[in-house]
DNA sequence: CGGTATCCAAAGTGATACTG
DNA sequence: CAGTATCACTTTGGATACCG
C-alpha cells in the first residue's frame, strides 16, 4: 500500500497559525490588499501577515502583485493554480463540519476552537 | 459563503509532528501495540508517542485498547469512526502529490521533506 | 511493557520600531 | 502603504530518568 504518502507534505502546506484565514478571505473576497487583508484579519500583525503570504506564495497558492507607485499598492488573490486546493478545502471543511458535531455528541457542547469573534465570511 | 469555515477545525486534528506517520502505520496495520509503533517509528520517543496517541484518541480517531495483564499490552487502532478520514486524507495525499509535481516544475528538483528514509509503508 | 515527570532546546508567534 | 529588523514570549518537541 503505497498511497497516502504524500498528505504530510499537503499538510504542511496547510499549516501555520493564519494560513487558513488568510486564504479563507483571499477565497472569498478575490483580490485583497495587504491593507485590506489587515483589517479583515484584525488580531494578525504585519511580520505574520506577510511572512503567511510569502509561504502560500512561494507554494503558487497565492499571487502577489506589486504597483510601483507611490503609496504602494500590493494586491494578493488566489492563483489559478491555487484554485485547485478547492477540493481539498471543501473535503476537509465537510470532514471538519462532521467531525464538530461528533465532537459535540462526544462531550456535550465542548468544542473550544473558536475565535472567529470577528464577523463571519 | 458561508462553506470553507471549518477547515480549521479539522486541520487542528492532523497537526503534530506524528500525527500522519501514526495514522499512515494504523491504516496500513490495523492494530498495532505501543511497542510495535515504537519500533515502526524509530525516531519517536515514548513521550511524543504517547501525547500524540492521546490526542488522536481524544477525537475519536484511534482507538486504545488495554489488556490489563502482566506485561501491560495496550493495542491501538483506527476507530470505526476514524475511518471517516480516509475520504479526507486521500484528497490531501492526491493534492499533495500533484503538488510535489507541480513544485518540482516550478523550481527544479527541489522540495525538502522527506524524512522517509526508512522503509516504504 | 507502557507509560509519566522533569527539564531543556527549538520552532513558532507577537510587539514594537524603523524604512523605501 | 507595505513592508523588514530586532527582541521577547509561548508553544511544541526531544532526552532522560523513573514508575506501576
Amino acid at each position: 500500500m503505497k498511497q497516502y504518502c504524500k498528505f504530510e507534505s499537503a499538510l504542511s502546506i496547510l499549516v501555520g497559525k493564519w494560513k487558513p484565514v488568510i486564504l479563507l478571505q483571499l477565497i472569498a473576497n478575490g483580490t485583497m490588499r495587504f491593507s485590506e487583508l489587515q483589517k479583515a484579519i484584525p488580531d494578525i500583525n504585519k511580520r505574520m501577515l506577510t511572512q503567511q503570504l510569502r509561504e502560500l506564495e512561494y507554494h503558487d497558492i497565492v499571487r502577489r502583485e506589486v504597483y510601483n507607485q507611490v503609496p504602494p499598492r500590493v494586491e494578493y488573490s488566489i492563483s489559478e493554480y491555487g484554485k485547485g486546493l478547492s477540493t481539498v478545502l471543501q473535503a476537509l471543511n465537510d470532514w471538519g463540519a462532521a467531525h464538530a458535531q461528533h465532537m459535540e455528541v462526544l462531550y456535550g457542547t465542548d468544542h473550544e476552537e473558536n475565535q472567529s469573534g470577528g464577523g463571519g465570511i
